[in-house]
DNA sequence: CTGAAAGCGCTAACAC
DNA sequence: GTGTTAGCGCTTTCAG
């Protein structure tokens, strides 16, 4: 009793490094049999599974899942390709995205991508040097095309935007999201139907072909339906989602003496920054401004004075993206698109004219 | 040549699951010289490296890694444990925490956990099952012992908390960060020089042993120096850092008919929910109070009024953060801890009195 | 400069 | 129920 106790404490000090082989030395049994325990494979007897349980606990005995991956020549393995976690929305996403891949048993890697870096390769490298089952792309941009996407050879979900430009008529991906032009026609509308006709927009990009060009495309719509004239003056192009970019040309708007009474902003998170710019110019948010934005993220409530904004169901969209991955993995599910509604959270950026 | 591009055209769709082997045989060399290319060693005629080179390319091979960690048994992948994403302030460093990584030429996994998981533990399994070389953590909690800690086998620095509680003067682990008590010192004295001596304070916990703690010795000091007495009704705690339970407590702060004229927050992120609450019970910032907290997130530049900060240099704590990990693996370094200095940001949420 | 062969830690037939 | 054995894709001696 003695030995074995000085045995273990060494062991474990010494970080106790011990393999499969070992674990089945110490309870004198094969190798196959304390792999059948890992794995909970059934024809083991009841105490020598215990026992061998018992062991790799004291040993604290971890396998090395790398090992076993090489074995079944494929992991269990979800990647998340992410454009920016800057954005609290996505962060938010991004915790619920790997709490549900986790609660199917899978296990998640997330890779972080700059605007810069091409998305496709990016994944297809991460996918082919971490045998992925399946991948998430998560606010991506969307220019690529049937061919291109060949290079990606397991399944994957859009999540968070789900239009493909370019070939329109054979969408070939599955997505998960809010209908961004929709929603942002609904944005929209709900200005004008408060009196507004002259609406400013505050957006990364008319054609970036990411959601800001699909939430573009909705307040277009909304303004051409109301028989309401596009003015480029009121549409302020920010190059990126940066607070920065969003405050200096909210700023501009303003200094430019551009006469408007309401501003749609592509995202929350830069609604934040535009607020600031608005009463920086002595502009006051609703009185003088209007303002309402899309995403619903945890910081559009404590805005002064509260966002006025479309949340997004990201919980559901995020428990959705991952169940349909999961079926595209392992029941070779066809391609879908799904399509959730966003709610309005009414706060008091908005007036009535 | 027909046949040739037949070929790669074929193995294009399929996947292409190619291995070394099968390099190898298209390029007629043994697995051993294309694994030398791969991996940059010398000693390949400059032809056969050239042509290797770019049948690889054609394939679209990409190596898979974990093998050559299997085989190494060592991975160059260094773990990331970070304690709650959704304050920006750690999205942000995060970030920088990940590229910096890879720019020394590791890979980085990062682990989220939450305030209920016991961060040894998941760092030890973290550990073992990726076989990671180093262990990141960010804002933890710091109350385990050296004997808890020797489940880590591997080094590891603590990024933005330092201290350790409990055995103060055997502190064994690295750590990157500001001073924590001392900044908030500045802080609160900064309030005490503006002529304020009835300062609240908004805090997760006065003793969880995470940064909260730390911060609010250093408000205690400042007030005890300053011949300020501590009143317990001015000091509010939240239990966690959510935007959500900072605003009720603010609120509840105000309505208790407490007189303060100024405020600490622990964290500017609690800081936007603290504005708005005081905002909604008609208090004016910083009329009526004043406000400062730590971190110098960027939405604390887009607050209303702008919010004085004591920023924390988070690009240079990470970059220090990972170089200390990074000469603890290789070099076998000491056990160190850095301090930064914070750098106050005025806002406009100061008020002399 | 190049290749053959021996594993890394684990799983999965297949035999007993 | 249990053990033997042949690899998974790769690196690394050790001989040429």
């Amino acid at each position: 009793m003695d030995f074995f106790e000085q045995e273990n404490e060494n062991d474990f000090i010494k970080g106790n490094n011990m393999n499969i082989k070992d674990i089945a030395a110490k309870c004198g049994v094969s190798v196959t049999t304390v792999s059948r325990v890992i794995n909970n494979h059934p024809y083991v007897k009841d105490e020598v599974r215990a026992n061998v349980l018992r062991v790799m606990e004291e040993e604290r005995f971890v396998p090395h899942n790398g090992a076993a991956e090489l074995v079944r020549r494929q992991s269990d393995t979800i990647g998340i390709i992410a454009r920016g976690m800057g954005n609290p929305f996505f962060a938010r996403i991004i915790n619920y995205l790997e709490s549900e891949v986790s609660a199917i048993g899978y296990t998640s890697l997330t890779k972080q991508i700059t605007t810069a870096d091409d998305e496709l390769r990016e994944a297809a490298l991460f996918a082919k040097e971490k045998k992925l089952r399946g991948l998430i792309f998560l606010g991506g941009r969307f220019d690529w095309t049937d061919e291109d996407a060949i290079i990606l050879n397991i399944p994957y979900v859009c999540c968070t935007f789900c239009k493909r430009f370019g070939a329109e008529d054979s969408i070939r991906i599955s997505s998960v999201g809010i209908d961004d032009k929709k929603e942002a026609y609904r944005a929209v509308k709900l200005l004008i139907d408060n009196g507004h006709d002259r609406i400013a927009i505050v957006l990364p990009s008319k054609d970036d072909h990411s959601v800001s060009q699909l939430r573009y495309e909705g307040y277009c719509q909304a303004l051409r339906d109301a028989g309401i004239k596009l003015d480029p003056k009121l549409v302020r192009e920010t190059g990126d989602y940066k607070l920065e970019e969003a405050y200096y040309n909210a700023t501009k708007l303003v200094k430019d003496g551009t006469d408007f009474t309401a501003l749609f902003v592509i995202s929350d998170y830069m609604a934040i920054a535009t607020i600031k710019a608005l009463s920086d110019c002595g502009k006051r948010v609703p009185d003088d401004v209007s303002i309402i934005s899309i995403d619903g993220i945890e910081l559009s409530q404590y805005t002064i004075p509260t966002l006025s904004t479309l949340e997004q169901p990201s919980e559901a969209i995020a428990k959705s993206t991952v169940n349909i991955l999961k079926q595209m993995i392992e029941e070779d599910m066809e391609i879908v698109q799904v399509y959730m509604g966003a709610l309005f959270r009414e706060g008091n950026t908005i007036r009535s004219i």
